[in-house]
RNA sequence: GGGCGCGUAGCUCAAUGGUAGAGCAUCGGCCUUUUAAGCCGUUGGUUCGGGGUUCGAGCCCCCGCGCGCUCACCA
């Protein structure tokens, strides 16, 4: 256990002396009758007829104003903030000094009384009773100062350390309610996209994440150990193959959600364990699993955002189907200038590219399917803001997939694109054995 | 893994190689409608660790650790 801080310490004495009180820092029971959004709904429609609203509430201690012989304050639950006033009139002045000296930003507490709107017009209790239901140690990370450019300071009562924020995601959660906010959207979208799969007859399975041979993407694994078998096992990268196998056996249709893990780097886009959605589709081929997937994100738009309409970030996408197609052929050649068919070989695309953009600067050593992922990404990609279907892939930058029936180049996939990011990727599959060894 | 940058009080940050500071928080005092409350006072440091240069190192040099950005890899 790391040493405590000063400010700890000075919380532990605290605790402390609530036990020499014979106050229990840690009570086994709290008696919430409402969230404060409940409470503070329940006020507004009975304000009008002048109704009473009784409530006790129970939250954490975010921010306390103490003026002698009353005392403001707000607590925060999952449904928001709400401002509690206490009065020596009706608490005591031991009570109104009780909770300004023994407790903190923090705290947990519950507190009863009768809902009023104060001077300034906030919905606020007017606390009549309240108890201390746990004793915070370590203070919620809050205040970020900025200096501005006129000598002022601006204080962000939040979390901001991009390290802190994904290191502590509690306290990140405790502090930024929209994060709460990403969590249950989340949870909607997971939902949503179960609940179409199903209805289109495909069938969940889970299948081993712990794998003797990893593969289905091109990734570096992480690698653990059977002890009992005395055998090297992998994190699987990718759910490809066990899910193909289900196919073999005849189950038409499958999918899976779950986690895969890929040992490289890691950035805003990219987490050493990432979730994926990854489906199968026998017989059909990668224009239909193009429909069906337009189809899939429109429905899943719908049920987390209310609309097929998104906002994100300073673009507004609307995912109503059908998206844009794009021929990869075809965008390249109209946002680079160069076209791809017309140069076959990996010398021949680099000397175009060094002709044609004096500015550009892709790898010399690359072959021909890494020079064509270079104009993808250098020049069409940051193009594709609203939805699109970026499809038939060159064959070199496409394993397992299938071939045109007219052009052996050329295979038969596709990747969704919205905001310039990459959604998915798909292609029919590779079913001929020789071909595949 | 490569390149660049950062590491000073609980937090956010200052400090030409010359006595380590400020604001907020903490702690104490005043204050019966505040909301970044206000006013007065107080406490708080192995300057990430180790070595070196120097009369003198938070600052310069070397090694290490941690973190950020970026490139490569990738979704």
């Amino acid at each position: 256990m790391a040493e405590y801080t000063s400010l700890e310490k000075v919380r532990l004495q605290k605790i402390e002396e609530l036990r020499a009180q014979g106050v229990e820092p840690y009570p086994t029971r709290a008696e919430r009758t409402h969230t404060s959004a409940q409470a503070i709904a329940e006020f507004d429609s009975a304000e009008k007829d002048n109704r009473e609203v009784k409530v006790t509430l129970a939250g954490r201690i975010r921010a306390s104003r103490a003026m002698g012989k009353i005392t403001f304050a707000h607590i925060e639950d999952g449904s928001g903030k709400i401002q509690l006033f206490l009065r020596i009139n009706e608490l005591t002045k031991e009570r109104v000094d009780f909770f300004n000296r023994l407790l903190d930003h923090g705290d947990f507490i519950q507190a009863s009384g009768v809902m009023f709107r104060t001077k300034a017009g906030e919905v606020t209790l007017h606390v009549h009773d309240f108890k201390l239901l746990a004793k915070a140690v370590t203070p919620l990370p809050a205040d970020k100062d900025v200096t501005q450019e006129d000598g002022s300071v601006i204080r962000y009562a939040a979390l901001e350390s991009p390290e802190l924020r994904a290191r502590q995601r509690y306290a990140d959660l405790a502090v930024n309610p929209d994060v709460r906010e990403n969590f249950r959207k989340r949870a909607k979208l997971i939902k949503s996209l179960r609940a179409f799969l199903d209805e289109h007859d495909f069938l969940e399975v889970e299948t081993p994440i712990l794998q003797p041979i990893y593969g289905g993407a091109a990734a570096r694994p992480f690698t653990t150990h059977h002890n009992e078998l005395d055998q090297d096992m992998f994190l699987r990268i990718s759910f490809e193959l066990y899910l193909k196998r289900l196919l073999v056996g005849n189950l038409e249709r499958v999918y899976e959600i779950g986690r895969d893990f890929r040992n490289e780097g890691v950035s805003f886009k990219h987490n050493p364990e990432f979730t994926q959605l990854e489906f199968y589709w026998a017989y059909a081929d990668y224009l239909q699993v193009m429909e069906l997937t337009e189809q899939m994100v429109a429905y899943a738009a719908e049920k987390v955002a209310g609309s097929t309409t998104v906002k994100f970030g300073e673009h507004e996408l609307d995912f109503k189907p059908p998206w844009k197609r794009v021929e990869m052929r075809v965008g390249i050649l109209e946002t680079s200038g160069i076209d791809i068919a017309e140069h076959t070989t990996a010398a021949d695309l680099l000397q175009a590219i060094k002709t044609k953009l004096p500015h550009a600067a892709p790898d010399p050593k690359s072959t021909r399917g890494k020079l064509i992922d270079f104009l993808v990404s250098e020049f069409l990609e940051p193009t594709l803001i609203q939805p699109t279907f970026l499809y038939n892939y060159p064959r070199d930058i496409s394993p397992l997939a299938k071939s045109m029936p007219d052009d052996p180049l050329t295979v038969e996939r596709f990747e969704g694109y919205a905001a310039g990011f990459e959604l998915c990727n798909a292609f029919t599959e590779l079913n001929d054995p020789l071909d595949q060894e």
